[in-house]
DNA sequence: GCTATTTTTGAGTGAACACTCACGTTATGA
DNA sequence: TCATAACGTGAGTGTTCACTCAAAAATAGC
């Protein structure tokens, strides 16, 4: 007997990361909000709460999603570190010119770490966690690396995995001050370049 | 015969530096603002004309600084890549846990250009040109160091400074996630590690 | 002390903010 | 067909936003 819902909660959330990822938290007023998901702000709030709690899981999708990116790419590769490599180059690439399904150049989640921090805990600290998220992803990968003789045995494989997402963060950072499409991608190579002393030759 | 000012406009700007850099532009309101500089809204606004008049002189105060360091650092050093490898090192140990000095981890032009992209194109504009201001003194730096021979001749300075910026980008924004001490000095290690194979042994 | 000039003050401005709720709408089970 | 229960609506809530301006206060030359 009750009414269905006319709006796809999924459909909803991908267009509140296409506004945040675009302006931020602070950037995006519930109108924008409204506009973006066409609805109307009862019907935002009995679905998601608040402005908070619709950012929080749009900033959960978006962390989930990355980690699929970053499964389907590797699951290319063979050699872990040359899918690594091929990653920062193809992040340099997709960063260029930002469109419609990448509407800004750097990361939502680094985004929201910056602008978190000191005003907003609970995002701040829901940004950490999904970072360590993917920190250990990053391990995971470099662990697997490791075990295939990529890596020497001793190799400290959450420390690389910490400079490889630290790689990552400035890469799209730096993303932002608009620079060619050319220095983008040397940048994009210097940066898989610094794994390569990692790398044992055979 | 007319009234002198009773606030130093360089101590102004300067805790206008702190509030902004500590919570943001936008996690800053001018009821926080008047209480940082100890004015009123009138002498503020007679002063800097508008909130982004005060935060694009308090950003540009900000990057000066941040060049100011940068030379007194590299006056220690005879060779330009040890210095370059020891500010990152400097930089690890000095965002490892924010004061009243440094109220934030991460750069503030950098948390500027993120917050500001899409939403509020002067600030944009003026975060990427004092970055490339920035790019620059580190491109003449390595340019120096290429003419001393710390650097191959054919060394590509400018492509080589970007990625250094972005290391520095990269390691004051994974600092946000605050790292412990130990791993914040060995991400530093390990991204002065990355100028290595840039320099020429004899 | 008086006047001229500038600065400081803070209550007050309209606009934008996130958010609410009474009511109209819609689909389903009986 | 009707009753029911969830859903959608948007004008309206109080609050905070950046900002203004008339009046008070304060100095320096005369």
């Amino acid at each position: 007997m009750p009414r269905p819902p006319s709006y796809d909660r999924e459909t909803a959330l991908a267009s509140a990361v296409g506004l945040f990822w675009h302006k931020g938290y602070h950037g995006s007023s519930m109108k924008q909000i409204e506009r973006a998901l066409d609805m109307r702000p009862g019907s935002i709030y009995a679905t998601f709460g608040s402005k908070d709690g619709l950012f929080s899981e749009a900033l959960a999708r978006y962390a989930h999603q990355a980690g699929e990116d970053l499964a389907c790419h590797m699951a290319g590769y063979h050699n872990v570190l040359d899918g690594l490599q091929a990653f920062l180059v193809k992040i340099a690439r997709s960063c260029s010119e930002p469109d419609s399904s990448t509407p800004a150049r750097a990361c939502l989640i680094v985004k929201t770490l910056l602008e978190s921090s000191n005003t907003n805990t609970a995002l701040h600290q829901e940004a950490k966690a999904l970072l360590t998220a993917i920190e250990n992803a990053f391990t995971e990968l470099l662990e697997a690396a490791r075990k295939q003789g990529e890596l020497a045995p001793d190799t400290d494989c959450q420390r690389l995995a910490r400079l490889y997402q630290s790689q990552i963060m400035g890469l799209r950072s730096i993303a932002e001050r608009e620079l060619s499409r050319t220095d983008l991608e040397q940048l994009g190579q210097d940066m898989a370049a610094i794994l390569e002393p990692y790398r044992v030759r055979n």
